[in-house]
RNA sequence: GCGCCCGUAGCUCAAUGGAUAGAGCAACCGGUUUCUACCCGGUCGGUUGGGGGUUCGAAUCCCUCCGGGCGCGCCA
């Protein structure tokens, strides 16, 4: 019986009362299921009374002695009592428990999926830096964050989509051609321009490819130049955020957005619905009806849009595209667009608390040594996300970047993240699956066939064995809050916990028969337990777009 | 000046308004004849930055002060 299936039975109980009319006052939304902190208290604890209470004017205590009385009636549960102020207590039979591990088993990669957000279509962008340069490591963070969120909110139902979008026009784009010619022609960079070492790098390999282009006018050249470094270095990331396992579904040209006329649609919608207005020569939005600060200029005096009218037509093209929610993944840096994006979202006619919806994550840094790195071996003075790949590999660099909270900042130790023992948590976890997968080979090794063998899910009452089903029993309900919160940090963290459930299982449980020991359904019933670990292990680390390796 | 985020054990950090605030590291002590010791157990460690409020209950929500980070263009 996992979490989800006792709301179940203690919602009926409650209805039961209700329909009954022992108890008056409303069914709650939704029922609060807890593991509590001290095993005292039982496998898992309800305060559905004391949130009862004022609705059914009547103490909590008294509501908790009802329940638990017809709760201790039901099949599966061994106990109920009151504690407290008002909590029920709920102690699970030993074969509820260990049906668990069998139902994993079946699920096998649908474990832990869940419906929370069936039916939506969630667009979420990340990273979307300029195509001038290398993806750094203020990019890395929400590389594999936003992957992970995007995945969380799959398994949870939602029609994810990751996307990207490539700022290819405007001023950057220019300076960055202008540094590639500059360099090409021998000339110094210019002061505006991009100095990292990577220039010469695209220098060099597009005049090997096009020694024409140096023969060109400074316009033509210019424009060649341009054209040719950028596709060399959008190529470029998409190849390192392939190595490093986070796959875009949309590539969003802003060239295109142009293109496509986007532009004068998103600016229609917002006419339509009456938010813009002129000023000195200028086509504002009032974004201030909103929540923002200050206006915002759409078309500049001089007739030139602003970056700012991308933007809003972009948001207008992401709905226009069926997408229910707009999620934006931002650096601390840019958390001045929060209120500027909601209120876009709600001059296009959007209801601003649904349809949007802005995330900032904190700097990141790494730490070599006792000291910060300050320098990359590529870019120079930036710290690329390659640099971290070589560092620490792929594993480790997406576990530690989404095992936190994104609002704090974030320090990587990289001597720590390529340790192998427990105090680096991937190892932690990855290990508990290859020790797993190691006593599985063993048991197929010694002809055991576990599956078809009978489970008697009974048997596994001892301590250990029913924590380590608690935890497992936890899984979806940690995918669930981890996408409705947009937190994927859950998951590794509940990886690790569970990690440590299993290695204190192995500890005291044998699950293997020893020597010519006989086969017994104690064997059977704990390589049932071992597969179900095995298998949330996996699930979990998938979410994290880490690999689960069977052998270490 | 205005705004956003943060402040939890010596360090790095958890904790969806729930019961005695938890892990790992560091320090010290212990555990394996056979399934992966990259493991497990124990000890030590806290006025959740200070103060006030909301309620059955606050690290969590509100106010205020202190400390730190970041941002406030007809730039992109």
């Amino acid at each position: 019986m996992t979490p989800e299936d006792l709301a179940g039975v203690v919602r009926a109980a409650v209805a039961q009362l209700q329909a009954e009319g022992a108890l008056t006052g409303d069914l709650p939304e939704e029922i609060v299921i807890e593991r509590p902190r001290s095993k005292e208290h039982g496998d898992y604890a309800t305060p559905v009374a004391l949130t009862l209470a004022k609705s059914a004017g009547r103490p909590p205590r008294e509501i908790a002695e009802l329940l638990a009385g017809r709760l201790t009636a039901t099949p599966g549960i061994e106990a109920a009592e009151v504690a407290g102020p008002g909590f029920v207590n709920l102690r699970l039979a030993a074969d509820a428990q260990g049906q668990v591990a069998r139902a994993i088993v079946d699920a096998g990669t649908a474990y832990g999926h869940g419906i929370g957000h069936a039916g939506q279509s969630i667009n979420v962008e990340f990273i979307s830096a300029n195509p001038t340069g290398p993806i750094h490591l203020g990019h890395a963070r929400w590389a594999a964050v936003g992957d992970a969120i995007a995945r969380v909110l799959e398994a949870d139902g939602a029609s994810a989509v990751r996307e990207f979008y490539i700022n290819d026009r405007g001023v950057q784009m220019d300076r960055f051609g202008a540094s590639v010619q500059a360099v090409a022609d021998g000339r110094p960079v210019p002061e505006d321009g991009y100095h990292g070492a990577y220039i010469a790098d695209l220098a060099a390999q597009i005049v090997a490819e096009h020694p024409e282009f140096l023969g060109l006018s400074e316009e033509e050249q210019h424009v060649a130049f341009r054209e040719a470094a950028y596709l060399v270095q959008l190529k470029q990331q998409q190849q390192v955020l392939d190595l490093f396992r986070t796959h875009f579904d949309v590539w969003y040209s802003e060239r295109s957005l142009h293109a496509s006329g986007a532009v004068e649609r998103g600016m229609q919608r917002l006419r339509e619905q009456g938010h813009v207005f002129e000023l000195d020569g200028a086509v504002w939005l009032r974004t201030t009806d909103f929540g923002d600060d200050k206006d915002r200029v759409l078309i500049k005096a001089d007739g030139e849009m602003t970056y700012f009218a991308s933007d809003t037509a972009y948001y207008v093209d992401k709905r226009e595209r069926g997408f229910d929610v707009a999620i934006y993944l931002l650096g601390a840096d840019h958390h001045g667009y929060v209120n500027r994006l909601r209120a876009v979202a709600a001059c296009a006619g959007d209801d601003m608390d649904r349809n949007v919806e802005v995330l900032i994550g904190q700097l990141v840094k790494m730490m070599k040594n006792g000291e910060e790195v300050r320098l990359s071996k590529r870019a120079g003075t930036i710290i690329t996300l390659e640099d971290l790949i070589d560092e620490v590999g792929v594993d480790a660099a997406r576990y530690s970047l989404i095992r936190y909270p994104v609002d704090s900042p974030l320090t990587l130790d990289l001597d720590l993240l390529v340790k192998r023992t427990n105090d680096n948590p991937v190892f932690y976890v990855q290990y508990a699956h290859a020790r797993i997968a190691s006593v599985l080979r063993n048991a197929t090794d010694l002809g055991i066939d576990w599956r078809e063998a009978s489970f008697d899910a009974g048997l596994l009452r001892h301590e250990r064995e029913a924590d380590l089903l608690l935890a497992l029993a936890q899984f979806p309900a940690i995918v669930a809050s981890a996408a409705e919160l947009r937190e994927p940090h859950r998951v590794p963290r509940y990886l690790e916990s569970l990690a440590t459930a299993y290695h204190r299982f192995y500890d005291v449980c044998r699950v293997l028969p020893r020597g010519d020991e006989e086969l017994t359904d104690q064997h059977v019933a704990r390589l049932w337990l071992c597969a179900a670990t095995r298998q949330v292990i996996a699930n979990g680390l998938s979410l994290c777009g880490v690999s689960a390796p069977d052998r270490m």
